[in-house]
DNA sequence: TTGGAAAGTCAACAAGGCTGACATAAACTG
DNA sequence: CAGTTTATGTCAGCCTTGTTGACTTTCCAA
């Protein structure tokens, strides 16, 4: 198929450009979740060797994203309570892979950096992710990717759009 | 931008159709994360309501879909060990939303099917999450959501991508 | 100077992954 | 028929990562 035809079925007359079944809402449903297995597979195998999480990985990926965030931006991000992402960055400082300074204008800010080894394991980790994301692109081609991403904008909840966008700017 | 100039940045010369800076690729993969987490939060909202978890979702889902799976199938699909798949399947039995089959021509299986209870909540979950999607769907416009499966299919596993194929025979 | 925000810590708990071991019944195979 | 393999279920225990609640320390700002 490919969305092509779309076999039997009634069709509600007029109305609307884009006519969706709940079938085909079902199939983009579970297209969203075997895919996004694979987008956290390479990942995932990396840091069990390290005995380390996906939190972790979400960790590094945008402390690198934004070095100097703070942890209550961090939290934000992320969307778990303090409780949750201290565990899993107190390990990172721990190791030696984040480095946790004092604000310097508000000194109850923390500020988050990555250390040389931080830097390192994050561009291991996104390097095998993104490695998986150019193959797909490629085989889908530039016109694909754009849709992907519109779509994926829309799916999120306007909080989360907000930081997405917020991120850009940094770029 | 919506991806149209890419500021800055050396360009490799010629060979490749599709120009794919770190940065960019960086991008789908944020907006991975944040769109899955929009795709997940209704129906958790619900889901928590009734003390279930996501894995119940998922069983319920694919019970849905191929009524009558084996378990076996289950797991090759979910991807997790019978022990995980089981504690979630027992509690879905034990609650009447789930009726567990003594195979005809092979009595060692058992072959799964939603009750009338099971099919009520996989409604309600679907049609909350499907709702999002077709919301998305409309905002992003057909040929999007066309780029949209086809790098989805991409990122997959090609285990995964051929578990997804095989259900897509059955509708 | 005092209230409250930011951050950290401790304790306890739950969901949902995992492994390993073991039991049962059924099917298959020599 | 005996032995092996397969499908399933179950028990016990462990890990990660999420949660809530309570409490402390620091320190900015009114």
């Amino acid at each position: 198929m490919a969305d092509s035809g779309m076999g039997a079925g009634p069709r509600p007359s007029g109305e609307s450009l884009l006519f969706l079944t709940d079938d085909q809402l079902r199939r983009g449903i579970e297209a969203m979740f075997f895919a996004y297995r694979g987008f956290t597979a390479d990942p995932d195998r990396i840091l069990a060797e390290k005995s380390y999480g996906r939190a972790h990985h979400r960790a590094l990926h945008f402390v690198h994203r934004s070095p100097g965030t703070t942890v209550n931006n961090l939290l934000n991000i992320l969307g778990v309570t303090k409780q949750s992402l201290n565990r899993v960055l107190r390990t990172l400082i721990e190791d030696g892979l984040v480095q946790s300074k004092v604000g310097v204008q508000d000194r109850r800010e923390r500020h988050l950096f990555l250390t040389e080894g931080g830097e390192a394991l994050e561009k291991v980790l996104s390097e095998a992710q993104r490695k998986r994301m150019r193959a797909a692109y490629r085989e889908a081609g530039p016109e694909a990717v754009a849709g992907f991403r519109q779509v994926l904008q829309q799916i999120m909840d306007p909080e989360m759009r907000k930081h997405f966008d917020q991120l850009k700017d940094g770029m």
